[in-house]
Parts: structure tokens; sequence; C-alpha cells
DNA sequence: TCAGTGTACTAGTACGCATGGTACACTTTG
DNA sequence: CAAAGTGTACCATGCGTACTAGTACACTGA
């Protein structure tokens, strides 16, 4: 699978799934059109209750990552208007803003926290390139 | 005060206060000597329950933000070693993470993605300083 | 017809958050 | 010494969410 579960962490496994489908999208291991496991099968896959899954496979439907298809499967969709756009804006901001006060207490310069966040994406950024090799 | 709380948010109360004084020291709204409120007197202005505010300071103590005195009250702590230095800069790392493979999912290029970081990062540069004048 | 799909229920367990109340050891003040 | 104010430690309760488990339904494709 693209990602793994911790039930011992602090967020939730079906927000886990959530966060592991959406990095795999980005990431280009998924692309458009791909199939996703059933509800049944990825819950077996990870040992969790199929309505784990399901919540999950909702939130994402939810957020036009996935398209379902009654009968058929789960598919990951085309790029297209993203829903709740301002709202998220706004989120990641207010986060942004907790990470600067974060740093300012780790004793971090504005260029060392600067420095963190670019290194942060550097990586990320490799990864991808390694993947969709 | 120096900050709000609102109990419809998602992120518990408590984590609220911790936030808003850890901002509040950030800004130098607080700084080292000061007293802060009492857990009752905080609770009643805030009609929290005192455990709360009290789940708050300890918090806050174990991150060394402010320094409790039994008997007296608690004060905001100097500057010194951080507990937990290391875990928290894995955890920086790890939302600065999340909030890329969000940022590809709102279609943001790399570029606004960090535009919009300079952006945050400037703007609360700005309240601080007004603070601080 | 049948197997596989997502979905919708119900029920139960577990955990964290928050409140409310009481009590204790400590410090400062009168 | 007494009183008031401090943080802290309990216990009990209510509430919402997460997760599991099981069952059932409507739909699709072979």
């Amino acid at each position: 699978m693209w990602f793994r579960v911790d039930p011992r962490l602090a967020t939730p496994v079906y927000q886990q799934v959530v966060d592991g489908v959406k990095e795999a999208v980005a990431k280009g291991l998924l692309r458009y059109g791909d199939r996703l496991p059933s509800v049944r099968e990825l819950a077996t896959m990870m040992t969790l209750n199929h309505n784990t899954v399901a919540k999950a496979y909702q939130e994402l439907e939810r957020e036009r990552v996935i398209e379902v298809v009654r009968g058929r499967g789960t598919y990951v969709a085309q790029p297209g208007v993203v829903p709740d756009r301002e709202e998220r804006l706004e989120k990641m901001a207010e986060t942004m803003r907790l990470l600067w006060v974060e740093a300012h207490h780790l004793q971090l310069s504005e260029d060392e926290f600067v420095k963190l966040f670019q290194q942060s994406m550097q990586e990320w950024n490799r990864e991808r390139g390694r993947d969709n090799a």
C-alpha cells in the first residue's frame, strides 16, 4: 500500500487514511482514473473495519479527490474545482501562524524557520521525483 | 485578556488557552516575570472550569513557558533550555509536509505556496510590531 | 443469478474533554 | 496565629467522537 496506519497515534485512523491517499495522489503514485481498493479490501489489508475506511472514502469524495461509482468502485478524480477553497486556505494560514509561534518558542530565528520550511519541501520533492521516475 | 476562547471550535479549550498564552509571550504582550491570573481568576474571566485552566497551565509549565510557585502564583518564565526540542522540530516538519500536500490539492504552485507562507509571517510581524510599540 | 460495489443502519465499547465540587499543602498578609 | 489566596489532587458525571461489529439494501457488471 502507499501508506501506513498506526492506531496508537493521536490522529484518528480514518484521517490517516485520508492523508495517506491525498499524499499518494499528490506524489503521483495514484493518478487520474486509477482504481482504489474496495472498502472491504482495504479494511482487510490494514486490519480495519470497513466502516472506518468508508468514512475516509466519504471525506475524500467530499474533497473531490476520488470519485465513487455505485456498484463499481472508487477512482482517483480528475483535478477540477476545489470545494471550500477559501476556508481551506484560511485554515492553512492559521496553521502557518501557529507554526511560527511554535518556532519562536523553539528559539528559531526567522532564517532558520524559513530554511526548515524549504528543507521540508525539497525533501518531499525528492521523494516525488523518485516515485515518478 | 490577550486571547479568546471558543468552545465551539474543534480544538480543545485547554489547548486554545495554551496557544493563546504562547502567542502572547511570542508577541511580547507577556514578558519574563509577568504574573498570570490565578487558575480560578482566569476560569471566572473566561467562564471556564478551574480544572480546565489548570490543565492548560500544567502544559505550559511542562513546556517551560511559565513557572509555577506553589502558594504564590504563575509567572512567565525566562527563555532557557527547551524541553523535547527534537520531537517538536520533527512535528513541525511533519506539519509542513501535510501543508504542502494540502497546497497541492488546492492547486497552489510552489511559488504561490511560499508566498502565502511569507505573507502569513509578515502579517504576524506587523501585529507584533504594533503590540510592542 | 450472483458476486462485488458503496451505503445505511443499529449496538456497543473506549477514550478524551469539560464541568462541578471538595479537599489539601503551601505562601503571604494581617 | 488566623485568614485568604495560591496550585494541585481527587472523584463523579455528562457529552461527543472514534472505532469495532454485524446486518441489510440498492446498485453494477459478468
